[in-house]
RNA sequence: GGGUGCUUAGCUCAGUUGGUAGAGCGCUAGCCUUACAAGCUGGAUGUCGGCGGUUCGAACCCGUCAGCACCCACCA
């Protein structure tokens, strides 16, 4: 099998896919006697269009994980599936339609619903070829969607369930509004901005004309909905006012000014208006001193009509406009200051939430179940026990955190698509809920009503089932366990969820909250939390900011007219368009080249180190495409040196073996340094430093195996003689092989077509695919420090003769003789076995070794290095001062060295405290550097004075 | 207001029981040395944010200040 010239991966990515997938290797583990499982669940991407570079980066660590524990043997699953994402998919069908100039009303609910699923079908079919291009391995064949049937059944299960034990309720409460989707969402949706603003201080006359209290707003069109002034208790300003009346400016009503120790007597006036139906904070006052609550606002914001006849079917901000206008009008604005405040805003549409008086359903997160402890203290209580570990370990204040200042969840929304909430109300409004209509029939008969049953329009939270994801990707049902469920019983808990820490509130909390009231179990053992994905600047992606990248386009290449095409169609604000062109033009003049998959899943992997964020560096996908280059030439390199060879073919009998003395001690240091990569790798794993295993991987790769033993190969297999050549190539290629079962994981697609030509020559029998063969397991009694030390010298010479080389400007034509100077004979000997390494490494004509320098007038000039022990001269000529002035610097360096190693050996605390092997390693090197010096000195007195 | 993270070479970042500061990219000099120019060899570059403390010894531990980023929260 020949191999090209460099690495060209499109054609391997294409051709290696689909074969794995048809071959079913990414099929789940059912093999109840094997006591390893290992499981992710992916989080399910939202059908909103396509993958971006988090995706991507989520997705290679995940695969990575799983491909690890396959060829550990584990039972492995990784479990697939998309997500309706209900307000935001909703939100882009609608867009659609509003570009054909259609409203989703027109078309009535059933069609509209129609185009959704049509749109998701498209939707959910580029997700998934997108992620097959990553080369991801999930289970395909048991991928789920959340509206699928079987989830849709968990879900409806769940809720009446919930219902059933008293912690799902309905009911009349303030939520956040979004007018423009005329839809509730949950205290997550809303963000709060902090805008310029304006503070209004308002004249409130005092209902017996007595005079005003002056109060501060920054929502003046809310008045017109004040049901009280309230004031502190102990404020001397308005203490005696408690208890009178104010006669509300525009709306004609008298309120009660009353008493209430959450007014800041400090902050404004201290008087503050109370609007209890549209102000979180006034609601509570008003629960607290039983005060009415009008609602002057209609779902779309506009006013209604408790509002005066002036004001109603006016939108909430001209409102706003008018009613200050007239209180100017009528002398009752006292002074309008600028103001900084907090806006919420609904995190899709962008436009100001409307705290609003409507009929909800909730989750009641701190109420105690039937076993008397609330879904939130079992979700805090899993974490604590350490039955759920985060990684990195500080994002449990984060969840705890929240968990205990938790809200209960608004969990239905007004919207059509999404999963509909299983109520049906009666003529007379009296409601049941329901796994079905003939279910909530039996129900209402059983309470003596017969007629007529209407179901509950609205839909729930999306995030309602993707809280039941563990279990209803697995197929659960209400009679678990009695029902045997194998692959519940194996992937339930799950081994780690690998995800974003913006999603813990939304979706981790969740999990654990809903799988562990409902199945008794966890829903995963690991939370590792990674960072986000930016740019190269730091800035979040988006669409809007012309700054995405997608991860296809890293693989396959794009040229720059079809970036900028991307970038600046479907805009939200096509006035972005210009900017985003000119940016995209300036950062990528020659558009992106195509680094291919492994390269992109590696520059992931190497850039996921714990608790930061990421700003994605495509210099860095460059560098880490060059390194898959540089495996396949090694590769390449080893191939052709092992010819035709076939060690798979040769039977391990005595004759056929390779003695063992046939493996030299740098045969020996590349196996024994594989151990240790072994161990850091499966550690690193262990700990999600994906980051370290990649530069484990890429440090042996490129520094040892490709700078360091391929050099050494070439001298072994060319001057050793043929045994040692036979286990020269015999090194190279299990070492190679060990390689790429190790890089697997990471780099799926070129050591898979590696593997192929590799597997068949080191007689490995699994070379069908290489993600059949298992993953390397160190074997320590392989670790050899004798030939690691042997090494270490044989480098450290070598760096100092290519450094003479340097200093000397030689060219790497020039080969000169080298002499090593060595005192004792034991020294010698060694450097006897290193020198026709050190020959061929540093590209010498030869290398002699003696008990002392030559003394000829030629060596008298040519430059000397020490290391070590050993003094080593290059014989070539030199400029004598050039020559002087080199040693004197060396010199310098080293009596620096020593004094630096004397000052701490003559500090007393040092000896005496330090622990001994620190104080004898700074004995050691100042013996080391105090005899370089006297070495160096030497050859220093040789050049002369000058 | 509460909380978290970050600050190390020009850039992006490693640095795991405190013991002589590292990588990639970039820069620079020289090389087409038959695995690889997506490469090879050599070189330059740092008061590890500031200040204190603990310690024989601090990039690392403690305190404090500064800057940056993010999360949560009901100040009208």
């Amino acid at each position: 099998m020949e191999l090209a010239k460099s690495f060209e991966p499109a054609a391997i990515e294409r051709h290696w896919y689909p074969l794995w997938e048809e071959r079913g290797y990414f099929r789940l583990g059912l093999d109840s006697a094997n006591p390893d499982s290992f499981c992710i669940l992916l989080p399910p991407p939202n059908v909103t269009g396509t993958l971006h570079m988090g995706h991507g980066f989520n997705q290679t660590l995940m695969d990575a994980l799983t491909r690890y524990y396959r060829m550990r043997g584990f039972n492995t699953l990784w479990q697939p599936g998309t997500d309706h994402a209900g307000i935001a998919t909703q939100i882009v069908v609608e867009r659609q339609l509003d570009g054909q100039g259609i409203s989703r009303f027109e078309l009535g609910r059933e069609r509209f619903l129609e185009k959704v699923w049509e749109w998701k079908e498209y939707s959910g079919g580029t997700i998934t070829r997108q992620m097959r291009r990553l080369g991801t391995s999930p289970d395909w064949t048991r991928e789920r969607f959340t509206m699928d049937e079987g989830l849709s059944k968990s879900v409806v299960e769940s809720f009446v369930r919930l219902y059933d034990e008293g912690l799902i309720y309905r009911g009349q409460r303030l939520v956040n509004w979004d007018p423009q989707l005329k839809t509730a969402v949950s205290d997550l949706e809303v963000a709060q901005e902090e805008e310029d603003g304006f503070m209004w201080h308002i004249r409130y006359p005092l209902a017996d004309g007595s005079g005003f209290l002056t109060v501060a707003t920054t929502r003046p069109e809310t008045m017109l909905g004040d049901t009280a002034v309230m004031v502190h208790p102990d404020d001397e300003r308005y203490r005696h006012l408690i208890g009178g009346k104010i006669a509300l400016p525009l709306a004609g009503r008298e309120i009660p000014i009353i008493a209430d120790t959450y007014v800041d007597p400090e902050f404004g006036t201290g008087c503050v208006k109370v609007t209890p139906a549209h102000d979180f904070n006034d609601y509570a006052v008003g629960q607290r001193h039983h005060l009415p609550m009008i609602p002057v606002l209609t779902l779309d914001a506009t006013m209604n009509d408790n509002a005066p006849q002036a004001y109603r079917g006016m939108d909430r901000f001209a409102a706003r406009k008018a009613i200050v206008a007239d209180l100017e009008a009528a002398g009752l604005m006292e002074k309008i200051d600028r103001h900084r405040l907090k806006v919420p805003r609904g995190d899709r549409t962008g436009v100001v939430i409307e705290p609003m008086l409507t009929d909800q359903w909730f989750v009641a997160m701190s109420k105690p179940g039937q076993d008397g402890r609330s879904v939130t203290g079992q979700a805090l209580e899993c974490v604590a026990s350490g039955e759920i570990r985060f990684v990195p370990e500080n994002w449990v204040n984060t969840y705890n955190q929240w968990l205990n200042n938790i809200q209960d969840w608004c969990i239905s929304r007004q919207l059509w698509w999404g999963h509909q909430i299983p109520a049906w109300y009666g003529d007379d409004g009296r409601c049941w809920v329901a796994h079905d209509e003939e279910e909530a029939r039996a129900r209402a008969a059983a309470e003596g009503y017969a007629g007529p049953l209407t179901r509950d329009p609205d839909v729930l939270d999306t995030w309602f089932s993707s809280a039941l994801w563990p279990f209803s990707t697995l197929d659960w049902t209400r009679e678990y366990p009695e029902k045997s469920n194998p692959a519940l019983d194996l992937y339930l808990p799950s081994s780690v969820l690998v995800t974003g820490f913006d999603i813990i509130f939304f979706w981790v909390a969740r999990m654990v909250m809903m799988t562990k009231h409902l199945t008794g179990k966890i829903p995963f053992k690991h939370v590792y939390v990674h960072g986000l994905i930016r740019d190269a600047e730091g800035q979040k992606m988006s669409k809007s900011k012309g700054n995405v990248l997608d991860p296809i386009d890293l693989i396959d290449g794009i040229d720059l007219d079809a970036l900028v095409k991307k970038r600046t169609t479907g805009l939200m604000n096509p006035k972005d368009a210009a900017a985003i062109e000119k940016k995209t033009r300036r950062e990528y003049p020659d558009g992106i080249p195509a680094f291919g998959t492994d390269a992109l899943r590696f520059t992931f992997a190497s850039l996921a180190s714990p608790g930061r964020d990421i700003k994605f560096d495509m210099q860095r996908c460059e560098g880490y495409r060059n390194f898959c280059n540089k495996l396949w030439n090694a590769t390449r390199f080893v191939l052709m040196n092992t010819g035709g060879e076939n060690f798979a073919e040769k039977p391990c009998t005595p004759e056929n073996r390779i003695p063992c003395e046939a493996f030299s001690f740098a045969d020996r240091w590349i196996v024994s340094l594989l151990q240790r990569v072994e161990e850091e790798i499966a550690q690193h794993f262990a700990d999600y430093r994906f980051d370290l295993l990649a530069q484990s991987l890429y440090r042996f790769v490129w520094d040892e195996f490709c700078d360091w033993y391929l050099e050494i190969a070439k001298i072994q297999i060319q001057q050793n003689g043929e045994a040692s050549a036979q286990a020269t190539r015999r090194t190279l290629v299990r070492v190679l092989e060990t390689v790429l079962r190790l890089a697997h994981p990471l780099l799926p697609f070129i050591t898979e077509e590696l593997w192929q030509a590799v597997a068949p020559i080191a007689g490995r029998k699994t070379h069908e695919s290489i993600m059949l063969a298992g993953y390397p397991l160190p074997q320590p009694e392989k670790i050899d420090p004798e030939s690691e030390a042997r090494i270490q010298s044989l480098k450290e010479l070598t760096h100092a003769c290519r450094n003479l080389r340097g200093e000397m400007n030689l060219s790497p034509a020039q080969r000169p003789p080298l002499c090593i100077a060595a005192e004792t004979s034991a020294e010698r000997e060694a450097l006897e076995m290193l020198a026709p390494y050190l020959a061929g490494l540093a590209k010498l004509s030869e290398v002699r070794v003696a008990a002392d320098l030559p003394n000829d007038a030629e060596a008298a000039a040519a430059p000397v290095s020490v290391v070590g022990s050993a003094r080593l001269l290059l014989r070539v000529t030199v400029d004598l001062a050039a020559e002087r002035e080199r040693l004197d610097k060396e010199i310098a360096r080293v009596e620096g060295e020593i004094a630096r190693a004397k000052a701490k050996l003559d500090n007393e605390n040092f000896a005496a405290r330090a622990p001994a092997n620190v104080v004898e390693q700074e004995r050691r090197r100042l013996a080391d550097f105090s005899a370089t010096r006297e070495k160096l000195l030497q050859q220093r007195q040789r050049l002369g004075a000058g």
